[in-house]
DNA sequence: CTGAATGGCGCAATCGGTTGCGCAACAGTC
DNA sequence: GACTGTTGCGCAACCGATTGCGCCATTCAG
């Protein structure tokens, strides 16, 4: 750890002025070639590199962008991050990371760290748990807020989502057309916003072919294996037991297709699923579900983080607004 | 975004000085109580916030740390950063995260930005294709490095990996006790420090039992889907087929499991697998690998960075060491 | 009534750069 | 020789917070 290394050494070695150092090294017209000349060479003999704190500090910029979302352990966010690291670096920006898992204080530690941090912007996928939205207010005075996926639908905010009811619509709509009948949903937990547009899509389905909703096969579910596992067995019990499962997660139609094992029925047999997440492993599963919704994660972040550098980068004519993007409906 | 909100307004408005009202907000003993109530109700008011890039600045510190790792997409990294984020977290400190995606200009220029965005340490899981370690020599001058998992062994450097030797020749001792013979090793890439480790501990289980090295069981591989099914095709083409497949990543041997299905072998009866990665998903396969070595990438990345808060709190006691994690073999 | 002690607060320097302005020296013009 | 223009560089303010030191006013002891 070297001793630090600021102009004023370099200015006192040379017998000049701090200020001269810095416009020398600028390349600044009014310095005499040889003195910028002598600077340069001497600085880069020693090595030296400007002190960012003290840019940062006069500029009031940080180039560091915040990211808050649940899991990084998660597929579908550590791709999202991926994509918005990418996006972000080429502008020269850095990515500060951290993990909400669920928690509504957590969250709200989260954003006010990163602000207190200095960052520039910030990105969050919302936690599933949080309810109180002043935290985001509160940061929004400071610095630019983009949701992205698991978002608050407010016009002070800009948001980019997958359109979730359309996929849902879609996949039922494949399904039908395809002649399967007695279709159940396993769905997200009540406090995702997705839950309820993957359920519109559902039903608007069924109805656009006058298929009556059976609400008991409608479930949905809170992210814990046990609960997989009660909700799927509560489905299997029903008289008029489902022949296939819309799950809103492949680890959810996974867990749920071990209990349907366990119970003797044969995956894409006596059950299939279709799910809405296309993870990678998939499509090693000797019995994969049949159909999938490819959100795009990648696409997903790299958006939002396209907008949140207009939204820093051009404050005064950003305005707020939603990127929808397009899940596409992948057939095995 | 709200006008900056700095102490000298909060002065000016209350008639006193910056200096009282800094002091007044420390709880000074010497600012009357009166004056000090005033400042902290005007403050908590305005929703006043200290600017930290000041604070940054003045301190020398940032609270940031660098994390430089191949893909965030791959899920053994994003455990580690998920272990290196919540040990950080607990100490206050952020983490910003860069990929170098195994490419040697990538991770110079990563480590160089982190730098340059005023880091206080960095973490590195080194580039496959790192040849030239100047990067990080240059960066170790400015703040303290740790390597975890694909480390750089040196005296100066801080490292924490796990013990790919040993668990290599776990697996093959289990394996040879267990009574199976004819096992191949698909090994990683000639440039990963692991690949080499994992062989020594493949000959050393043979030699131990006296069981002569073939070295047409031994391939090494590059990573890519074209390459796996190649070498898996030139071991199953073999007079004396393998029975048992040592493999170093989860995913190669699903890529190899395809070709044998496809050969019409039978998994798990014609030719098994062992793999040096616990993927969640493999518990879900029909028919898993038979054997796996966790290798307990959250444990590294939060060793990694307590080292690196070592490092960071006490640099004049710190002395760079090494830990290693045992990996466990988990038999299915 | 003077001297010291104490409480309450402000001045100014500091961190490491950047930048507007001004000063000095010199050349060129009339 | 006075005037203007140009070149080359330094002074000092500034960004926002922290902090050593010193000043003034009050209080109390002697």
């Amino acid at each position: 750890m070297q001793a630090n290394l600021t102009m004023k050494k370099i200015a006192k070695e040379l017998g000049v002025s701090v200020s001269t150092v810095s416009r020398a090294l600028q390349n600044h017209p009014r310095i005499g070639s040889l003195t910028t000349e002598k600077v340069q060479k001497l600085a880069r003999e020693l090595h030296y590199q400007p002190n960012s704190r003290a840019i940062n500090f006069k500029n009031n910029r940080s180039f560091n962008v915040g990211v808050v979302l649940p899991y990084l352990t998660e597929q579908f966010f550590s791709i999202a991050l991926s994509g918005i690291e990418e996006t972000l670096m080429e502008k020269g920006y850095s990515v500060v990371v951290m993990q909400s898992k669920n928690d509504y204080e957590r969250e709200a530690a989260a954003v006010d760290s990163l602000i207190r941090h200095g960052v520039d912007g910030i990105l969050v996928s919302m936690a599933s748990e949080t309810y109180n939205k002043s935290h985001f207010n509160n940061a929004t005075h400071k610095v630019p807020i983009v949701f992205f996926d698991r978002v608050l639908k407010h016009p002070r905010y800009s948001a980019v989502y997958g359109n979730i009811t359309k996929a849902a619509f879609d996949a039922m709509e494949y399904l039908i057309e395809k002649g399967y009948s007695d279709i159940a949903l396993m769905n997200g937990p009540n406090s995702l916003q997705a839950t309820s547009e993957r359920e519109k899509g559902y039903v608007d389905a069924l109805k656009k072919y006058n298929i009556p909703v059976d609400i008991q096969y409608v479930k949905n579910l809170n992210l814990t294996k046990e609960d997989t596992v009660l909700k799927i067995n509560e489905l299997l019990d029903l008289e008029n037991r489902p022949r296939i499962i819309l799950a809103f997660h492949d680890y959810i139609a996974l867990d749920a297709m071990e209990v349907c094992k366990q119970r003797g029925l044969k995956i894409n047999q006596d059950i299939s699923f279709v799910t809405f997440s296309n993870l990678s492993f998939c499509t090693y599963l000797d019995n994969p579900p049949i159909a999938t919704v490819e959100q795009f994660p990648g696409e997903l972040g790299s958006s939002a983080a396209q907008l949140l550098l207009e939204a820093m980068e051009t404050p005064d004519t950003y305005e707020p607004r939603e990127i929808v993007i397009e899940p596409k409906l992948i057939i095995r």
